[in-house]
DNA sequence: GCCGGATATTTTGCATTCATTTTTTGGAAG
DNA sequence: CTTCCAAAAAATGAATGCAAAATATCCGGC
């Protein structure tokens, strides 16, 4: 039995926000599907793409696969080695550390450039969220913590209103996921204290829209974020 | 008839000079090649860019041509239209005022990170640079003067340490590279002189590695480099 | 002369094919 | 039993082929 690229989309389950427009193109739908594919830890870390499969998997010839695979190196997701096809990269604790830097920057970028232009609506938003924050906190809810924490994260970011900024934030963010830090609290009851305390700072300085200083807090807070899961994890 | 771009090709000359290049592959020697095509202007904004003529320029057949244009769509220099073939993406007022903002992002960071790590024998050569620049400054050579600028900026990148920092730097970089030289100061005398005031704080803060304070004002520095480009283009 | 529609040409997107290169397999020598 | 090397098998990188879509050209009507 053949089944289409779509049908194989659809058995993606619940996918995030995206999935739910159509793809403009075949190859922008493929694009996605296997990075979705990729990101969501379907092949091992350093294992090789094997180009055969995916082609079978997806219902397409290797071109375009192909074509998705230049992509998805040139964004750093995956390596290509000449004559050698195409691996996942494993992320070194270097490049951790230097992903972290980097999203930290950007959320720094974001958060100066939401103190810019973020509406009442807009912060009451995030003001409701970090109360849902505090309240899994509370009840240790660890799942609930750190769903309730991304979206922050991801609303300051579109608070910032710069498409260019979201999109270079994606794609680090697309590369980072892999490496599992979202547990790394539950051994650091310390850290999750500290991290709530971080966000009130962070919910604090949005609310005077004292931009220079939400910079410095969140690129701090990345850093601790960081560092927590080097502990933990390194 | 409009302009054609077989025109614009027969005015750069021979073509082997592309194949002559030495490149790991075939396919990363292309995507350089190309990517400096376009970013040095060789294909008018907007201009549909020419696969079968491309593939002449650069004897290449279709196959590995749309692979790079694949990814330089990723990057953002170019955009695919379903069905209707890749052109040469226009930046506009907001893609400029984004890409402006999110390089100021980067280099705060970068300035930020430069303070934790660079060395005394790195920042005395940013320091010489910058005596550099400012000699270049009072002889009012402007094309000494923002070679010695970008050189500034790159150093203070490099010295950051961060390779995922430098490699998305140098994206953006190369997408708003065609309107960089719209901020022309010849037209701005005060703002060369308030650039090279803000170029004094730069160094003070570096020397005095004051990291959150470098960051702010590298920021700052670039907003307000993007205010005199509006001000002059728009 | 200008516009609208049908046809011819070009272009695009993807599949397939082909030449190399790499990896695996098999077996003989030590 | 291990090691080395040669042949087979598979995978990669790139070229070509082909159907569909878009663009250009031509021609009749107003």
């Amino acid at each position: 039995m053949s089944e289409t690229f779509l049908d194989t989309l659809d058995e993606q389950g619940p996918a995030p926000a995206e999935a739910a427009k159509p793809a403009a193109s075949l190859h922008e739908g493929l694009l996605v599907a296997l990075r979705d594919f990729i990101v969501e830890g379907n092949l091992a870390d350093g294992a090789r793409v094997p180009e055969r499969a995916l082609c079978e998997r997806f219902n397409i010839s290797r071109t375009p696969l192909r074509e998705a695979l230049k992509v998805l190196a040139a964004e750093g997701l995956i390596e290509l080695l000449p004559n050698r096809g195409a691996r996942v990269r494993e992320l070194s604790p270097e490049d951790v550390r230097e992903l972290f830097d980097v999203m930290g920057g950007l959320e720094a970028l974001a958060g100066r450039l939401a103190c810019e232009r973020i509406s009442e609506a807009e912060f009451a938003e995030i003001e409701r969220m970090h109360h849902d924050m505090y309240r899994f906190y509370l009840r240790r809810d660890m799942h609930g913590y750190f769903h309730c924490n991304q979206a922050i994260h991801q609303s300051i970011v579109a608070a910032a209103g710069n498409a260019t900024l979201a999109a270079t934030y994606a794609s680090l963010a697309g590369r980072i996921r892999r490496v599992r830090y979202s547990a790394n609290l539950a051994k650091d009851r310390d850290r999750w204290g500290e991290a709530m305390r971080e966000h009130e700072t962070i919910l604090d300085a949005l609310r005077r829209r004292a931009g220079s200083e939400l910079s410095d807090i969140l690129f701090l807070h990345l850093r601790n974020k960081r560092k927590a899961a080097q502990a933990t994890a390194g």
